[in-house]
DNA sequence: CCTATCCAGATTGTATACAATAATGCAGAG
DNA sequence: CTCTGCATTATTGTATACAATCTGGATAGG
């Protein structure tokens, strides 16, 4: 990439750039490119991104009402780094809200979704192949995608939230092993659902949630710095892709 | 422009205007001053609060990720209205909700908590004799203290949310009959709660909710025009007063 | 050598200016 | 009379400018 191109070539394809920096954002986070903690400066962040301070802003604003990102006044913005307590406590609600989910999908999973559940788990498990930081990603947009066939949208929203916030948990306190075992008991969950044993789906769904609760234990890993910008340039380009392949 | 004064009366006392203006508008649509459907002009909002548009922007926003207000692109932002499909997905999510406040605060609500919520039954009796507007927030900021009693932040925030969307749900299709009830069974919960009898606990709320929901059904009040600027003048100044009577 | 104070730089908070888009109303044709 | 097309106006979307606040370091005093 020689010469100093603007990066107005998303322009076309473009319809909200303001997203595009809160996608790319959040999926900095997720996937843990950027870690608990860091600075999130405006002018930095806009720089990447080719944008101003004010969409900048709002969307760190956004990050913050989901619990990704703290704003201190007059100090900026931080990944978040929630404390055990409050880890405990969205593991608390997440249970609950998956409860729901499972309830809401049992015996009434069809075909078509079954199919792209299986599918997104056949992702997760090459890109748990592979090591890469893809699979942190995965792994909670398969319970986001569960919430979403559930029709209900605040549900879902719900889950998307507690989800994010649980990477961010898993950053800060998990083990660095695999999850391995995750994979394998959303198929069995699909399994389930599909076949209306709800009784199996939602033990299942609660061995998963606690499973993944385990994980949790004190094993702070040092954090580099400066690697903002180089990070940040890597997500500006890839904001715009969604939960497709 | 000739001198007009300034409305900075509330300086001193205003560590945030921006809180101000999100905490008036919330209020105004809480207690149906606003309704479902109406228009809310940034420039109209940011006149009456005495703010430029960067902060009612933010604040529109804000009430956007809690579900109270819509934004459309190039279109601006409405009092949300919420459909009746709607309204049943945020029962279901709010019955799950509230069971967990339950089982964390059965038998554990100490002396001084349900001191707090007998003397705020108490208020809703009295705003509910006066047949106020308040009487609506504060059978809402019931559910919303019991709540933040658990010491569960993220569910305090999502029954909040719940509860302020169930206002809408209210003004839109509920009847307007009177939630006398509604005050009794808050004074059960207290009870059954604070003697550790989870299971009528558990009932109860199970019950309440229920009963809120059922007075949802089709009742469409036709909605006044040009209300605006006059609802916002009162919400303007009394908007930094809290949850205290 | 350590501590306190103050200045300079950097960063955020808010307002305003300008650009882009949608809403409105009028004119003319059918 | 109604409908279509265009010009005007109102409102939102974004960028920039300025004010307020914080941070870090240099310097003087203990």
């Amino acid at each position: 990439m020689a010469g100093p191109p603007k990066q107005d070539v998303v322009s076309p394809l473009m319809p909200d750039r303001s997203s595009a920096v809160y996608a790319g954002l959040r999926r900095a986070i997720i996937e843990q490119a950027l870690l608990p903690g860091d600075r999130l400066p405006e002018d930095t962040i806009g720089e990447q991104f080719g944008v101003s301070r004010t969409l900048v802003r709002s969307s760190l604003t956004r990050l913050a009402s989901e619990g990704l990102v703290e704003q201190r006044r007059n100090k900026g913005a931080y990944v978040a780094s929630p404390s055990l307590a409050s880890a405990r406590d969205i593991f608390d609600v997440r249970r609950k809200l998956e409860d729901l989910v499972v309830q809401l999908l049992a015996g009434r999973l069809n075909q078509d979704d079954a199919k792209k559940l299986r599918e997104h788990v056949e992702q997760e498990r090459s890109a748990h192949a592979q090591d890469g930081p893809e699979s942190i990603r995965l792994a909670g947009e398969f319970h986001i995608l569960l919430a979403e066939m559930t029709g209900n949208a605040l549900l879902a929203r719900y889950v998307s939230e507690v989800t994010s916030r649980c990477s961010l948990i898993l950053a800060l306190y998990g083990r660095p092993h695999s999850s391995e075992c995750a994979v394998n008991e959303h198929a069995q969950l699909i399994d389930a659902l599909e076949a209306g044993r709800s009784e199996d789906a939602c033990r299942i769904m609660a061995h998963h949630i606690g499973a993944v609760q385990e994980r949790a234990h004190i094993d702070n890993t040092p954090r580099n710095e400066q690697r903002l910008k180089s990070i940040l340039s890597h997500y500006a380009g890839t904001a715009s892709r969604g939960l497709r392949p």
